[in-house]
DNA sequence: TTCACTATTGCAATCAATTCGCATTAAGAT
DNA sequence: ATCTTAATGCGAATTGATTGCAATAGTGAA
């Protein structure tokens, strides 16, 4: 099962709410930054802390993830269900990884640790096909190859 | 193999590196600001900037590993070898598990995809025999139980 | 519908973590 | 001993995120 939420005080939907709402469903592991630039697009007035706030009381609900980058900045992942992720190590971008979450790896967790496992997390790290691509494009270019 | 070190720029090995890793050598996963802490007890006037810079030379040159908490904090690794992490969900440390890495997790990634895989970080979540120590201490207390 | 209650917003100020510019210091090669 | 320049200390600047507060606007009840 997902985790779900403590069903907090009562929320309001409010424009804000809808339109991020909206956002998160078209985007991919967005930051803030990533939320506000789409959200602009709609209600150009709303506010950075506001985008901050909800993303904060939506964590809190269990209406969404919150995984940190390499960077150290906040991506916000709307998929509930248990999955892995993939990270390009080149332009940081994550994406969700298509296969199974694999409940085994748990049982290789030593047995005799203090302590209590709740669950793993796996991070896919490589490069994605546009760095690829850029990375080749520049490599050929530096090198004088063709 | 570890990763290793572009060998960049000559490093120096001044009074303050020497302490910094000598502090990592005793600390676990720390933190700047732990090993701040640590460093000041031999040298009080290093400065945190310092501390910064030493840090991201020495993850260029490959002798640490970064690692991002779920705060957004970095914390270093000195160890190199290819290992797992656990992470604990009330007090954030982190810690290196003893168990062997799992190469055929890689297997299970999607064939087909434009991503080329270079590794995968495994973290287990959970809580700390510390943590939950205190927590059982703290529900009889609210619960009023013994 | 209208009203009242209070969650939510916008904005500016603040905070914390990290980086940067620059003059000074000190490794370490010659 | 001297020279070159990497590294340091310090303060200012940047960045990501939070907070206080007055104004606004959902929403449930009348």
């Amino acid at each position: 099962m997902a985790k779900q939420a403590k069903n907090h005080a009562h929320r309001r939907m409010t424009h804000q709410r809808q339109v991020i709402s909206d956002c998160l469903k078209t985007l991919n592991h967005p930051t803030v930054d990533e939320i506000q630039t789409c959200v602009i697009r709609t209600a150009p007035t709303i506010n950075k802390a506001t985008i901050y706030r909800t993303m904060n009381r939506m964590v809190e609900d269990g209406e969404v993830i919150r995984i940190v980058g390499d960077d150290g900045a906040f991506h916000y992942d709307a998929t509930l269900d248990a999955h892995y992720h993939m990270l390009c190590e080149e332009c940081g971008a994550l994406s969700d990884v298509d296969m199974p979450v694999l409940p085994q790896i748990d049982q290789y967790f030593p047995p005799d640790s203090d302590f209590r496992l709740t669950g793993h997390d796996v991070i896919f790290r490589g490069i994605c096909s546009k760095c690829r691509a850029k990375k080749a494009g520049r490599n050929r270019a530096e090198t004088g190859q063709n």
